[in-house]
DNA sequence: TATTGTTATACTCTATAACTATA
DNA sequence: TATAGTTATAGAGTATAACAATA
C-alpha cells in the first residue's frame, strides 16, 4: 500500500512546483515571511495588526459606518464589535450613531488614536522595507495584488 | 475629546492611502478574496488548505523529513504533528523512521494520497483562475511574490 | 420585512512548554 | 548536550445563530 523510498537528501532543494503556481499559496507564504516582524513593531506601540488597519482606515475616513468598515477590511460584524469595543475602552476611538439612519454607527478618532496612527504608520513603513524589491518591483507588485482585491468601479 | 464629524457619504469611496502601500496588507487581502473558492473547492475532496499543501510537497519530495516540510511551508512542529495524525488515519499518507537518523520522520504518500492530490491540483488551479490578471501579469506577480518569501540560494 | 449592530458561543489556527527518543 | 518529534494546553482569530433597535 505504501511506496517505499529513499529519504529526500538534505542538498535537494524542495520542490514546491506547483504550489509556486498558486497565488494564493504565494501571497499567504509572503505575508508569512512579513507578518512577525510587523506584529513586533506593532506590538511597541500596543496595537494589533487589525487594531492598526482600523485606525488607518477610519483617520482618513472619518465617520465611516462599521459596516463599509468590515466590508473595506474583511472583518465580519461579530468580529468588528469585539475589537471596537476593546479599542473604544482603550481611549483610541468614539462610536456615535448615525443621525442619518439611527440603526448604524459612525467611527471617530480619539486624538489619542490619531498620535498613535501616525506612529503606527511610520513603524509599518519602517518594517516593510523589503531590501529584495526595487522600487519599480514594489509599485508592480502592489498594483497587480490590488487588481485582484480591489472591487473595480465602474 | 472627540473629533466631531459629518458621516462619510456612501457615495465616496474608502480611502486606503497608506495600508494600499503596504505589501503584507495587500497580500492578506488577496488571500482573503481568494481562499473562500478554493477552501469550497477543496473541501468537496474532504480537504483543507494545509493539508492539500502538505499532499503536494510530499507528492514530489518523498522521503522529506517533517522538519524540512514544516519549515517550507511555514507550519510549526507541534502543529504539523496533528494534521499528519489526521492525515494518516485518512490513509493519505504514512510516516517511516528515518533510517539513516531515527530522530527524524520521513514522509511518503499512499496511492489514494497521489490520486487526491491529482485531484485537488486540478481543482486549485481552476479555483485561481483570474480574469483580472493576463498570463504575463500573473507570471510577474508569482515571481516578485517569491523573491519575498522564498530563501536566495548561494 | 430588511438592515445594522450586538451578544453568546463554537470552531479553527497558532503558539508555548514540557516531554520522549535518538544523536 | 542538542535535535526531531510528540503531547497537552492556552490563546488568538474566525464563523454562526439568535437577538434588539431602527428603517
Amino acid at each position: 500500500m505504501t511506496d517505499q523510498s529513499l529519504p529526500l537528501s538534505d542538498s535537494q532543494t524542495v520542490d514546491q512546483a506547483v504550489l509556486l503556481q498558486s497565488i494564493g499559496y504565494s501571497c499567504l507564504q509572503t505575508y508569512l515571511a512579513i507578518v512577525p516582524e510587523l506584529k513586533k513593531q506593532l506590538a511597541t506601540l500596543g496595537l494589533r495588526p487589525v487594531e492598526y488597519t482600523i485606525l488607518s482606515v477610519v483617520k482618513r475616513n472619518s465617520g465611516i459606518t462599521q459596516k463599509r468598515l468590515g466590508e473595506t477590511i474583511k472583518v465580519s460584524p461579530p468580529n468588528l464589535a469585539t475589537v471596537l469595543d476593546r479599542m473604544e475602552q482603550d481611549g483610541l476611538l468614539a462610536r456615535q450613531r448615525n443621525p442619518l439612519d439611527k440603526r448604524s454607527q459612525v467611527l471617530v478618532l480619539h486624538s489619542r488614536g490619531t498620535l498613535l496612527c501616525d506612529q503606527a504608520e511610520a513603524v509599518v513603513a519602517e518594517a516593510e522595507a523589503l531590501p529584495q524589491l526595487s522600487e519599480a518591483e514594489r509599485h508592480t507588485l502592489l498594483g497587480l495584488l490590488q487588481k485582484i482585491f480591489l472591487p473595480t468601479q465602474p
